[in-house]
DNA sequence: GTCTATAATTCGATAGAC
DNA sequence: GTCTATCGAATTATAGAC
């Protein structure tokens, strides 16, 4: 999408309608987004959108592809795994392409169905796995998958979509720290408890 | 809406249709619903749908007038004050007439302006007074109110809406103490430091 | 008080000219 | 490779018959 620029006219184009459906479906939601906007912004005609991708449904499967790229979080204090998983989902937040896709995928999410099962899977696969890791042999994994679940979703949905004051409030150099403390009791209640470290390990990579 | 049972028959169509509206909105959204899917759960003629409530933004405005009711946190310790609100939130959800508005204005929000904007006056209204009330003059108030919204939101959010696994799969009676566990902290940090009680107060009424 | 019929838009998608 | 023209289905809302 945004990669090197494409020689031939055709692909010109055809990157040009991702990256406006990719926007255009972060700001209003798919549903919302009509292939007559996506043309619009793209500065062509409507019906190269359907030639170049199918249907709109298709854009939109091609569009919000992507990888969070956790990081590894066994053997880390709770501490320190709560400061990394922060700053890791806010670095994805306020990147341009991937927030968008993010924004895409919980505005969409809602009352678009291939959206939530997107979303399902994004975190069946790639941050329960993390969590799980992070626990060992912990029992209460789910628990702790579901609350750090609800803390990256709550905040990601309170301040980039509803924008709800005290959330949007928060200067983004304080919103990694203001993660990880909701963060860190909840991951170190997910530890067993034999293996309770000192409070707060080394921070640096 | 559910009241009284009303004598005349178009007061009971009416309230049909209110009703109707009520659980459609919260099972597909405001924008998803058509005033045609209303009036055939409802049994009767679309037109009426019109005729008695003026649009559907109209309908739409006098299905989702609700008061969260939130209890009185001043003077609480952390752990009282997370046990009621976990515990007032999930009854909120758990029970039909209220559970259908909050799961409206959450499914709607995210790309229906005015659900947003309802949404940001129940919290700015209701939650965030509660919350200022707990926290006395803690210079925090702001952001203890952000970690709570983001909590509630994000478990609403995940369970209800977008059913993800790790929140589908808790049972009901659990769900209180768990969103407590994560709130105790959060409200703990809250306080002004020279009133930090001991652990966990006494959890009666 | 309820319903038929329809106006006025808007949507995704297609056919075919250039 | 791009655009014009349009189809067919869906939407909210209205006018008026019964």
């Amino acid at each position: 999408m945004t990669e090197s620029p494409p020689t031939t006219r055709s692909a010109r184009t055809r990157a040009r309608i991702a990256d406006a459906a990719r926007a255009l479906f972060a700001e209003a939601g798919v549903t919302a987004t009509s292939v007559r906007d996506i043309a619009e912004r793209a500065e062509c005609d409507p019906a190269l959108v359907i030639r170049y991708f199918g249907s709109k449904e298709a854009l939109f499967t091609a569009v919000v592809q992507f990888d969070l790229m956790l990081p590894e979080l066994r053997g880390l204090t709770p501490g320190a795994a709560a400061e990394r998983l922060a700053g890791h989902f806010v670095r994805i937040w306020e990147t341009r392409e991937s927030g968008e896709k993010f924004q895409t995928l919980l505005r969409s999410a809602t009352s678009h169905e291939p959206s939530a099962e997107r979303l399902r899977a994004v975190f069946a696969g790639q941050v329960q796995p993390v969590i799980a890791a992070f626990c060992g042999e912990g029992a209460s994994a789910g628990d702790t998958a579901a609350k750090v679940a609800s803390v990256v979703l709550g905040v990601a949905l309170g301040r980039y979509i509803l924008r709800l004051p005290p959330l949007t409030g928060i200067a983004p150099e304080r919103l990694p720290d203001l993660i990880a403390t909701s963060l860190e009791p909840i991951l170190a209640a997910g530890l067993p408890a034999r293996l309770q470290p000192r409070e707060d390990g080394d921070p640096s990579p």
